[in-house]
DNA sequence: GACTTCGAGTGACATAAGTTACTGCTCTGC
DNA sequence: GCAGAGCAGTAACTTATGTCACTCGAAGTC
């Protein structure tokens, strides 16, 4: 939603209700009625499913400005996933009909929400892709190369930067348990590639880790 | 899209270009840019991504009336993945432009789009969950399932349909080889819950179907 | 009728993924 | 300082997935 214009979000404003979350509290379930829109003020929201048996696969994660659930709130239908604060979050609540009376007013807004809802199911896709084509290791390569481009720092000894978050949450955005992830560090580490000491890691050859993306092992 | 009425979608079609395409030939392909919306008029679609490998993994599968690839023409990128026709197809083509400067004029239109989108978005959740949560085995129980209650007869012997497609086609869907289908039905048959006699298949047993979904196995 | 193509079944493996069950380390609160 | 929580590392296994390499049979073609 960070295409909408400060205009369209403070006539969105009047409209809000707005509601506090502490880290790790549930914004709403997965299968619950969804009767409006949330967008982020404060903090950050994590998007999920919950497997019977009690894994997690990440959806997305979003950042102020952005919105979530846009879909059950055109389509009517329940929430497809859960979402939680990561950190403590505030939300701007708009009930379904208010929503939907605002884009009747507003054509421009609805292509701008599709805009959105399009990114998002490019992101979904992407996903699929990854989990059909792809191995846990080649997956977790990737992650850090993105993290190592966004987060690293070059020192003489490559580039090094924390995983964000512990083995367990990593291991839920990649579609699998803990121990994998940790393994498969670990298996990095042993063929040269990277440093690890628990979450730190300094990556020793980009150029490697790359080339392993590439390759059909 | 089958929720626009027949005044809209004559409206629409002022502004269409009709093309045929025959079975098996691509309407496009991932990472072009898009430039219009496609609504089939005739035939079936099925949207699709590639690995390098050469495996695929089915997106969805649609049918006349619905529309195909919604989203490009609104966040602008390119395809997220490609589409072929598996019948003879007749597809109604609208610009862009065109389709946006309709939607501004009737902004209900622009709703019902997101209604349309986000059942997309539904089912490619849908698709990530099964990927993620499930073995093959389970999600080939699964699709037979569906089948049987949507193509099923009952005879003394059970419930029988015939397979849509080809093992190879199921694979797809399910996102894995061929061999795998192949062997999860053979095992099936040796557990006694079905009979296969090539793309005839026979559930014998539905609730011990079922019951599979259910367990942790 | 012989030949080719295509879908299907299958055995033998190799590898990836997941499970169980510990160990050890580092905090934090008391 | 100590207990407990929570994260991380790892070994030993089991199971799921994927790959290779054939065989078979049906249908279509020349």
């Amino acid at each position: 939603m960070s295409s909408l214009t400060p205009t369209e979000l403070k006539a969105l404003a009047a409209r809000t209700v707005r509601k506090l979350f502490s880290a790790g509290e549930l914004l709403f379930s997965e299968g619950e009625p969804c009767n409006g829109l949330h967008i982020i003020a404060q903090g950050k929201v994590r998007i999920f499913k919950t497997s019977v048996s009690g894994r997690e696969q990440v959806l997305a994660v979003n950042v102020p400005g952005e919105s979530v659930a846009e879909l059950p709130v055109f389509d009517g239908g329940p929430f497809p996933a859960s979402a939680v604060a990561i950190d403590d979050a505030e939300i701007a609540f708009i009930s379904r009909p208010d929503f939907q009376a605002y884009c009747m007013e507003h054509p421009e807004v609805s292509l701008k929400v599709l805009q959105v809802v399009g990114a998002r199911l490019r992101r979904l896709v992407g996903i699929i892709e990854e989990l059909s084509f792809t191995t846990i290791r080649q997956r977790l390569i990737s992650t850090l190369l993105k993290l190592s481009e966004s987060e690293g720092k070059k020192t003489v000894r490559g580039i090094e930067f924390q995983l964000p978050a512990s083995h367990q949450e990593l291991a839920n955005q990649l579609g699998t348990v803990r121990e994998l992830v940790s393994r498969n560090l670990m298996r990095l580490q042993a063929e040269g590639l990277l440093d690890v000491d628990a979450r730190q890691i300094v990556v020793k050859d980009v150029g490697g880790l790359k080339a392993l993306l590439e390759a059909t092992s």
